[in-house]
This record gives structure tokens, C-alpha cells and sequence, in this order.
RNA sequence: CGGGCUGUAGCGCAGUUGGCUAGCGCGCCACGUUCGGGACGUGGAGGCCGCGGGUUCAAGUCCCGCCAGCCCGACCA
């Protein structure tokens, strides 16, 4: 993709009011667009990042036997009131029909899931079954906030699991749970485990995920070492004490929680009387659990935990692009045509070889502001073609993450970069 | 939802005790000069001063109401 042609360009200023990372350098870089109070349009780069995310989360997913589907997003009020739910989620939108009749506007699918999976499960030999959709939610938030990470309209990732005993769901929910620690350590996260109450949702247990930073709005004791955290409102630990799982020095952090996952017992299977004979011939109810990841927020908490000062330094799973080609043009026309050959056919090779490149081509922009621009959309791998480098017969390579760019002759970039 | 702050050009902002044709920087368009960390000159385009009502000879400026955005809190199935 050529900048010079881009839906979305970096600008030099910041938005006053943003005061988070995410917030700061998506709209800056051109990667979102702020619509309203938590809800964004993802532009061109943003939703490259985004779907970055959601390959991944396609790819870990799919390696642990969940199917993919698609529910709707308008879902049926008198599945709501089944679940007692229609009149006590109050974040829940509700959509008026011009027919008088009411929608839920899906802030989350068990209501859906649930009846769906139903219809297919009869015996225990349809089971477990898992499926998992990625769709866009609606949560009647009071209060939006920190950019991307809190929004009224967002990305998830939702995956239900049904299960003929306990011990299937619990063997499911924890290669479930690695599964989400592969993900989020591919977008970049070290992400901790924290043990959670199911709150009003679940008797039984559940696990938060977060990404730890100062952009969080939760509080948790949390170990640097290994994935062991606890939230500080049921914390059994404290900052400075031993971490039980490995020893070292348990500290006071925020986090953004990033993905969540629960056992959800017999509470939606009952009310709507799933049912399977087993081996002995006898009805039982299937168990349920289910397990999300805020897509769009994990770009948000990417950010967070992945920036300087000048702009965002994506992890190369997620970013946008792997390499941000940038041509600076000479005065001299003999000097700049090779500049443009050297580059075109660079940006011509590079992804003729899989690379995935933007290419700063703008003959109207300064140096330092190519330069400024490179840092702040944050490709891991900058290419700079000058004349400078081509009186050494090459081209600057510097990663994002690095101070000092280097060399490489153009017989050998190709290879270089592999 | 309670409290606070802010709404003036695409972005960032100034606009005094009410007073003349509402300004500045960036960005945008044209031409020229530049070209290794956000260059410069000249000329230009772009405004429902958030919206509505009121006070006044006169309102961007004062008053009332509303809307929107941000922050703190509460909330977060």
C-alpha cells in the first residue's frame, strides 16, 4: 500500500482530550476514527491490526477444535426474559421495532448460542461441542472511556463449549485457557491469569486475562516472573509478598482485562432445557462454559503496552504492515531516478517475497516528517532509500524498536530480510 | 447516573470590562525554492463561534435551557 493514496493520514497533532496511548496514537496515526463516545470506524491501518488479531484468534482457536459461526447481533427479547436477563442487564440495548415489538441488541450470545447448540445435541455422542463467533457488541455503557479498551459498540471474540460431565468441561477449559495465553503472547501480551469470582454470572469459577498497564482500570497483585495474579478485591496476597506459583515478588499493577473465561454450570443449558441421554440411557443436562476476548480492545491494550514516546512499536504478528518502505528524493534527477527505481522495485520484490509494505512514496513531505510518521505507525521494520544510502549502494534498515538504522547493500536485502 | 472541565475552519488554539469585516499555527489548493528528524516564500480556499431561547442599540463574549466530548466516581451482565 502506497501512503501517498491512504484513507486515514497521520497527522502532527494529537487530539486534545486523548490521554491514553491507544487513544493518542490510533487517532494521530489515522488508524480509527472516533465517531461518538466509545464508538470507532477502523480505517485502513487499524483494521489491518484488527484482523491480525482475529487471524490469530481464528488460528489458536481452530487448533483446539472450536467451529466458527456467525450468530446474529439483533437477538429475541423472549430468550432475554427466559434468562431473566431482560430487565436486569442494564447495559443491555433494547431495540424498538416499528412493529411494536422489542430486540436485544447482543451484548453478549448465550441467548443465542445456548437454543442454537440445543437443537443439534441429543445424545452424548454430540458432545462437547465448542463454537465461537466474532462479531461486533453492544453494551449500554454509562461511561465510555481510555480509547479504544471501553467502548459501547467493540470487537469479542465469544466461544461457548458444551459438555456431557464436569470433568470434560474443566479438561476444555483449561486447553482453552493455554489457547488464550498462546494468543495473547502472539499480539505481543504477556498476559496474567487472575482468579476471579464469577460474580453474579456464575457460582462457579472464572479466570480473568489481563495486559498490565497504567492505562488499566483494574487493580491486581500481580507476579512479573509468571502468569500467577489476583485481583485486589478478593486478593488472599499482597504486594511484596512471595508468589505462590513461583516465588518471586508479587506486585501492585493495573490491568486491562483482556479476556475472560467461565464455567458456567447448568445456568443457561437448563432454562433452555438442553438435553442428552448418555451412555445409560438417562437424560442429563449439558454443561456450559464460555470464554471472550475483547478483539478490539486487545488492539487497544497492544498499544498500551507497546509504544514511545514518538508513536506505536507494534509486535510483528500484529502489525499492520512488516515493513514501512520510505523514499527520500534528491535534487538532482539523475540521483532521484534511481531513487524511485531502487524503491519501486523494492517495494515491488519485497512483497512479490510475502512481505506485507507500506511505502512512503509522497513527493510533497519533508524528511523529518516522513521519518516522524514512520515512528509513530510503528512498523516493526523501517526501509529507507536515499541518496545518502545509495552512495554506499544500499538501503537503511532500522527496526522500530531501535535507535540505530544500518546498511544493507542492495544485492543483499532480499536476503537480509529473508 | 452524580460531580468537574471543555465546545470558535480538518487538527491544535487565541479572542480583554459586550463594540468595527472573527484571528493565529498546522493542514489543504496553486506557483516557486528546498530535501537526513515534522523546511521556506508568495498567493488562495475554508466559519450555523455546538444547538435553541433570552438580555441589549449591539452577543463568540452576559443569562437560561439543551446537546456533545473528555476526566473523576459509581457501574461494568
Amino acid at each position: 500500500m502506497k501512503l501517498s493514496g491512504l484513507l486515514g493520514k497521520p497527522s502532527k497533532t494529537a487530539p486534545h482530550d486523548a490521554d491514553t496511548a491507544n487513544a493518542k496514537f490510533l487517532l494521530q496515526g489515522g488508524f480509527v476514527r472516533q465517531e461518538m463516545a466509545g464508538i470507532y470506524s477502523w480505517l485502513p491501518l487499524g483494521l489491518r491490526a484488527l484482523n491480525n488479531v482475529q487471524k490469530i484468534v481464528r488460528e489458536e482457536l481452530d487448533a483446539v477444535g472450536a467451529q466458527e459461526v456467525l450468530m446474529p447481533a439483533l437477538e429475541s427479547k423472549e430468550n432475554w426474559e427466559t434468562t431473566g436477563r431482560w430487565d436486569t442487564v442494564d447495559v443491555l440495548f433494547k431495540v424498538p421495532s416499528q412493529t411494536g415489538r422489542e430486540y436485544a441488541l447482543g451484548p453478549t450470545h448465550e441467548e443465542v448460542v445456548t437454543p442454537l447448540v440445543g437443537s443439534f445435541v441429543n445424545s452424548y455422542k454430540d458432545l462437547p461441542v465448542a463454537v465461537y463467533q466474532i462479531q461486533t457488541k453492544f453494551r449500554d455503557e454509562l461511561r465510555a472511556k481510555s480509547g479504544v479498551l471501553r467502548g459501547r459498540e467493540f470487537g469479542m471474540k465469544d466461544l461457548y463449549s458444551f459438555h456431557a460431565t464436569q470433568e470434560d468441561l474443566e479438561r476444555y477449559y483449561e486447553i482453552v485457557k493455554q489457547a488464550y495465553l498462546r494468543i495473547f503472547k502472539r499480539c505481543g501480551i504477556d498476559a496474567k491469569i487472575v482468579e476471579a469470582s464469577g460474580g453474579s454470572f456464575t457460582k462457579k469459577f472464572s479466570h480473568e486475562f489481563h495486559a498490565i498497564t497504567q492505562a488499566g482500570e483494574d487493580d491486581i497483585i500481580a507476579c512479573m516472573a509468571c502468569t500467577f495474579a489476583q485481583n485486589t478485591e478478593i486478593a488472599t496476597v499482597k504486594a511484596g509478598d512471595s508468589c505462590p506459583a513461583c516465588g518471586a515478588e508479587l506486585k501492585s499493577v493495573k490491568g486491562v482485562e483482556i479476556g475472560n473465561i467461565f464455567d458456567l454450570g447448568t445456568k443457561f443449558t437448563q432454562v433452555f432445557k438442553l438435553a442428552f441421554t448418555d451412555e445409560k440411557g438417562e437424560r442429563q443436562t449439558p454443561l456450559m462454559a464460555c470464554f471472550g476476548i475483547g478483539t478490539t480492545r486487545l488492539v487497544g491494550a497492544v498499544v498500551e503496552t507497546h509504544h514511545d514516546e514518538r508513536g506505536i512499536i507494534w509486535p510483528k504478528e500484529i502489525a499492520p504492515f512488516d515493513i514501512h518502505l520510505v523514499t527520500l528524493h534528491s535534487k538532482d534527477q539523475t540521483v532521484q531516478d534511481r531513487i524511485v527505481e531502487v524503491s519501486s522495485g523494492l517495494y515491488r520484490d519485497l512483497q512479490a517475497q510475502g512481505h506485507k509494505v507500506v511505502w512512503d512514496d509522497r513527493a510533497d513531505a519533508s524528511v523529518g516528517e516522513k521519518l516522524a510518521d514512520a515512528d509513530l505507525l510503528g512498523m516493526p521494520l523501517r526501509i529507507l532509500v536515499s541518496a545518502k544510502s545509495l552512495e554506499r549502494n544500499g538501503v537503511e534498515v532500522k527496526a522500530r524498536h531501535e535507535v540505530e538504522a544500518h546498511i544493507v547493500g542492495l544485492d543483499g536485502v532480499m536476503e537480509e530480510l529473508g
